[in-house]
DNA sequence: TTGAAAGCGCTAACAG
DNA sequence: CTGTTAGCGCTTTCAA
């Protein structure tokens, strides 16, 4: 079936395809016996301009790219539903572009959303997350960020200078250690993610900062790395459960990370929060979901994704906008945290 | 910075514009000295052409469209996921359209999409779930499949003849039913969706089917409606354990139901598999990340994903494909139901 | 092996 | 209020 077109449709109602266009985009007066007969024709064909010759000529696609490295974490999805609350009103829609935590697809889909012409990226996870990134990785993206508007959430390239919106980690870190300590814990362990990545290291140095502040010692061994998933907070827990002196409290990088380290407290008949207590990070949906439910700190993942795009939106109008917005992450009480006092 | 065009690479190489189109796509042979010149020029301005410019004329995007109801249900970022695998080798790319469970943003989408002229459409959830669906949602929805190549995922709309890969839900609750019933139960309650949608529908007359065939009641009230959330499996379960008689297992919609089914016996001091049985219906990730680990029907949602692409992909290329196609569910038996014999 | 020219479908001046 | 004209950036004959 052969396409039709705006001269389809302007041949029909014998007028100019300008004058369709014109009907198509309110965009100049239009005669009212003229129009209906184009609205007309318009429906009878069904038609529907094509967006790729408009935006060819306009300079937009009204469409943003978000890379991010996994869409099965559900950490992403909730940012991602934020983004798109916020963005669907403004008319943009999402290539989404899921690197599997894979530094070369990042790469591929940065060039690829160039060539697509999108009108601006929301870059999460991966190469933004690593305490030491490869120059080359980093040039790649402010290339990229210099010619098309670019925000990083939850991230940084150390020596460049990117717009970004992120949470503020460190303080939600030492909020979480400090709520323990001041529950009465003073053994407590760290159950971590990856240890290249800032969004460990920087967790680890606020836990370390504020046990020492309260004149504890946070050993060697209370730091567990592991790779954020609930398969890694389960077996960094058992190791934990097999010591013989156990912490009275774990905190753990990330939600999943805690729910994996729930299970493996269940499994081992160890009850939390009465005997171990256990706080996440980030607040997902799941961390409500599950007994007992999961104290965590909240890392406000709509507002999270909803801000990157009202900033990236900005930048797309050429309106000022601070290059960095940060927001305050909420500690939320609830049942898997015990105090000892 | 004004956009450099293969115009200005073909000028600074003394070439012109045809010759620079084919070194970038090797459409034809190039002097290996003028290859190598050009090359050197695209690469010193980091030129990438403009997609928008061939996609007109190619009439292909290497788009496609994925429309689902809610990004935030870990079910479809795994069929997310199992598509993006199997269409990344492709060369896809993918606009993410989450409705929201919005018929009206299904329409909108399902617009946008032809507008931007997406190679195809995988449509997941939403109408095409609902057993009685409007015959305007539906038409508009062969209305598009008429013009771009679209597969339904796990839906249908009665009276059209669309091309769909589904996963045998009825089967499946077959499977789960039975399995209950030969581990001795014989009163079980069935935690169901909405009670408008097929997957909700199909389960229940399975359900209802094979306890008949066994020679068991389903009692009306056996069988509690709600939205497939875990807050609604929790409230559900709540209601349950509340009754007088209770049932001995529980079958559940989908995992997340499960889920707050679950939380709700912890919460009230029942013991899963041992005072009551659960049983879920997906197999996402969080089923076996939870203590006790769930029993559950497998969607093998990755290959419902990948084989949608598949089908599509066929479709594209104009060749022949089944107009169904059936992917058959697994019982993958964990911790959380019990064998009364 | 290369260039000229036409055109993908649309919009934006500029006239009238 | 409406038509004409000229591209947007690229690919593809057709000739040379």
């Amino acid at each position: 079936m052969k396409q039709v077109t705006i001269y389809d449709i302007a041949k029909e109602a014998k007028v100019s395809a300008a004058t369709v266009s014109r009907v198509l985009n309110n965009t100049a007066p239009v005669k009212e016996s003229t129009r209906s007969k184009i609205m007309q024709i318009i429906h009878k064909y069904q038609f529907q301009p094509n967006a790729l010759a408009r935006s060819l000529l306009k300079k937009e696609t009204g469409t943003i790219g978000v890379i991010m490295p996994d869409i099965t974490n559900p950490f992403f999805p909730e940012v991602f539903s934020g983004i798109d609350r916020a963005a669907s009103e403004m008319g943009y829609t999402f290539f989404l572009c899921d690197t599997l935590g894979d530094t070369r697809k990042e790469s591929q889909y940065l060039h690829m959303l160039r060539e697509k012409q999108v009108d601006g990226i929301l870059f999460l996870g991966g190469r933004i997350n690593l305490s030491k990134c490869d120059p080359e990785l980093a040039e790649e993206v402010v290339e990229t960020a210099s010619r098309i508007p670019t925000v990083l959430i939850n991230g940084n390239l150390p020596g460049t200078s990117l717009h970004r919106v992120i949470l503020n980690e460190a303080k939600g870190a030492e909020m979480a250690t400090q709520f323990l300590i001041d529950a009465g814990h003073r053994s407590i362990a760290f159950i971590a993610g990856n240890e290249e990545m800032t969004t460990t290291a920087q967790k680890v140095r606020a836990f370390r900062r504020v046990m020492k502040k309260n004149g504890l010692e946070a050993a060697k061994d209370s730091v567990l790395y592991g790779d954020y998933s609930m398969a890694s907070g389960e077996s960094s827990m058992e190791k934990i459960l097999a010591r013989r002196e156990r912490p009275t409290a774990v905190f753990c990088v990330n939600d999943l990370t805690a729910v994996g380290a729930l299970k493996a407290a269940m499994k081992a008949g160890v009850s939390v929060p009465d005997e171990v207590s256990v706080i996440g990070f980030d607040d997902i949906p799941l961390a409500s979901a599950i007994y007992p439910e999961l104290t965590t700190v909240s890392q406000r993942m709509d507002l999270l994704g909803g801000t990157g795009v009202q900033v990236l939106h900005k930048m797309i109008l050429k309106e000022k906008v601070k290059m960095l917005t940060v927001i305050e992450p909420e500690l939320v009480v609830r049942n898997s945290t015990r105090n000892l006092r």
